[in-house]
DNA sequence: ATCATTATTTGCCAAATGGCAAATGATAGT
DNA sequence: ACTATCATTTGCCATTTGGCAAATAATGAT
């Protein structure tokens, strides 16, 4: 890809597209070629607080990448609450893996929790890529297995620990997030109730 | 590889070997001579009940694949209780990815909870197994990332649920299981006491 | 700045779960 | 069949958490 094309890019995306890249680098090696191919498939995308990303009932058709912003995961459980499955911050790869994958309805809403400045590949884009860059595969693998694992890694022990221990290990994992994220969402996602979840913060001081 | 190899296996372990690869189809294609090439690298077995397949402190050097029992992967959390990560029935591949990976010591048992039967295959021939086989790699992906949305998907609801929603939830995952492991295994997975589940356990009938 | 709306905190009491210890039941080895 | 050992159940009471409603605080729109 000729240099010119860089030219078109603001101050602000150059710098979000290297913290694209500083993150798929952890996983792989890429050649310049095959980073200006990724670059030229990427767009942006601004989520408003509150806006979906992906939806349940609907096929999810892009892959994303969030420079700015933190997402949350969620869905309605059969007593018709609403569940907190997991979020997602900065400089992580936000895609409903199951949907995306299979072409199906996903059962869980992607959604903004803050306003978010992401890099999305739409689902032709990505599937070009992976048909294009050789060891595209591996790379996109690695980072899927290891989100997996985190997610696993985090909420599992949430499982076998009181209220209060639930909620540290969530501040230590979602440092810089906790005062973003409104408390409702933090106790659906720790599995205890609004006013628990207060009442245990202020217990903590 | 010539049909004579067949005869040193045992009937039972032919059918052993079917489960493996009844499963292993599944998730992808491989010919006569790849199912042959992998079946020449399985060896079989036995765990009594409580032996461990992998330990914590040690590096997991093997995978394999349960035709016969049940496993569970458990941990110490830091007030010292032992806590059941989950559990892993028949048909289905147990590694410690982590630790098999990276070669890096693992922080979690892995432990029979049934006399099981398993087949497994050592690092070298399962890395050898990973270079020569064409789409293995791709194969072995797609079973793990399948595992690892799996676990995630069966231990996340239970944060948000009470103790008798859990214990309800879980004999839908695991029923021909139930019966067959020990109460206060259960009781770990599931985040409540002994006692509190043989109560529930009363309460539903 | 003011109001309307939404988020968080608090009080009160009920329900669920835990902690501990004893009783009962199941199992394996002799 | 008989212990010894381990697993499960049960009783009693303390603690934690939930449910609901009202109070307070924070936020956003005008």
């Amino acid at each position: 890809m000729p240099n010119g094309k860089r030219a078109k890019f603001s101050f602000k995306y150059i710098a979000d597209m290297e913290a694209l890249f500083n993150f798929i680098l952890k996983f792989g090696n890429l050649n310049r070629q095959q980073m200006d191919f990724i670059a030229s498939k990427a767009k942006t995308l601004t989520l408003h607080k509150e806006a979906y990303f992906s939806e349940a009932g609907k096929i999810a058709r892009q892959v994303g990448f969030i420079t700015e912003g933190i997402l949350r995961v969620c869905y309605y459980n059969n007593k018709g609450e609403e569940i907190t499955k997991y979020f997602i911050d900065e400089n992580n790869l936000v895609v409903d893996l199951e949907s995306f994958d299979n072409e199906i309805c996903s059962s869980a809403y992607v959604q903004a929790v803050t306003d978010c400045k992401m890099i999305v590949f739409s689902r032709k884009d990505w599937l070009e890529l992976l048909q294009t860059i050789v060891g595209w595969d591996a790379i996109v693998h690695k980072i899927i297995s290891r989100a997996l694992m985190q997610k696993v890694e985090r909420r599992s022990p949430l499982v076998s620990e009181d209220a209060t221990t639930r909620y540290l290990k969530f501040m230590e994992i979602y440092p810089s997030a906790v005062n973003r994220i409104p408390l409702a969402y933090i106790a659906s996602y720790l599995g205890v109730t609004q006013s628990s979840l207060s009442r245990i913060r202020k217990n903590i001081r």
